[in-house]
DNA sequence: ATGGTTGCGAAGCAA
């Protein structure tokens, strides 16, 4: 079973780019960051000419999560739930082929003297909480998005030159760790040490081509899971070429 | 070096 994560950047945007990779890339579950869609403009029927389900959780200008499965989308959760302000579409869960698949991305945060860096580090506790009320550490569950956060210095292109900046900060990395205590594993990071390995460079300046760039699309995996991951892919070749997204797509694989 | 680029939507904001 091979689950990916995406930060699009516009799904309408970026469709040719997503339906080229999910050819040669083959997921059997899909989660997308940035969707940037309204759910009543969705691109469905092309996802589904491609044997994919779907669900979006999207307002139309900003943010907007989708799954798309070849193996099955039930009881779908959109956003925390009612009584809980999610800042914007953030969250969309549901099950596929037996596996509980949220697909998350977590609020910039900004400058970390901002009102918004306080907002994202509440949304990651509300995560937390949200988690422990909805699964169990035995079960098989995948937190996979745009976190946000890069975990360790090696997971940034200079740690010195984004010292104090937001993705980098303690508090965030903290409550990234709150996340994982919970019983969630960075499959990725578990099979591969070395520092180098990004999943967003920004548009500007040159920034891929120089390398610059950071961690931050990760899939955390329940531990029943996480024993089934024999191998993890950043497919940096899809942030080439035309009208990429400013994030490259990431994919686990599970032995059945 | 406070720049640079992209998406949305039609100016400026968010990333």
């Amino acid at each position: 079973m091979r689950i990916a994560t995406w930060n699009v950047n516009s799904l309408t945007a970026r469709l040719p780019r997503v339906e080229e990779w999910l050819g040669y890339a083959q997921p059997d579950v899909l989660c997308m960051q940035e969707t940037k869609v309204a759910d009543g403009a969705f691109p469905a029927m092309a996802l589904s000419a491609l044997g994919y389900e779907t669900v979006n959780h999207g307002d139309g200008r900003w943010n907007g999560v989708a799954i798309a499965s070849r193996l099955g989308v039930t009881d779908v959760q959109h956003g925390f739930g009612p009584d809980v302000d999610e800042q914007g579409c953030r969250l969309v869960a549901a099950t596929c082929g037996g596996v509980r698949v949220h697909s998350i991305y977590v609020p910039n945060g900004r400058a970390v003297d901002s009102e918004f860096y306080k907002a994202k580090l509440a949304w990651l506790d509300e995560l937390r909480r949200f988690v422990d009320l909805t699964c169990a550490p035995s079960d098989p569950v995948v937190i996979a998005g745009d976190f946000n956060v890069a975990p360790e210095d090696k997971d940034v292109w200079d740690p010195a030159e984004v010292s104090g900046a937001t993705h980098v900060t303690e508090p965030e990395r903290s409550a990234l760790r709150a996340l994982e205590d919970w019983g969630l594993v960075d499959s990725f990071r578990s099979l591969y040490d070395q520092d180098g390995l990004y999943s967003w460079w920004d548009y500007r300046a040159g920034n891929f081509h120089k390398h610059k760039g950071m961690r931050i699309d990760l899939l955390l995996l329940s531990e029943p899971l996480a024993r089934r991951c024999r191998y993890a892919l950043i497919d940096r070749n899809a942030r080439k070429g035309r009208q990429p997204s400013d994030h490259a797509p990431v994919f686990v694989d599970l032995d059945d």
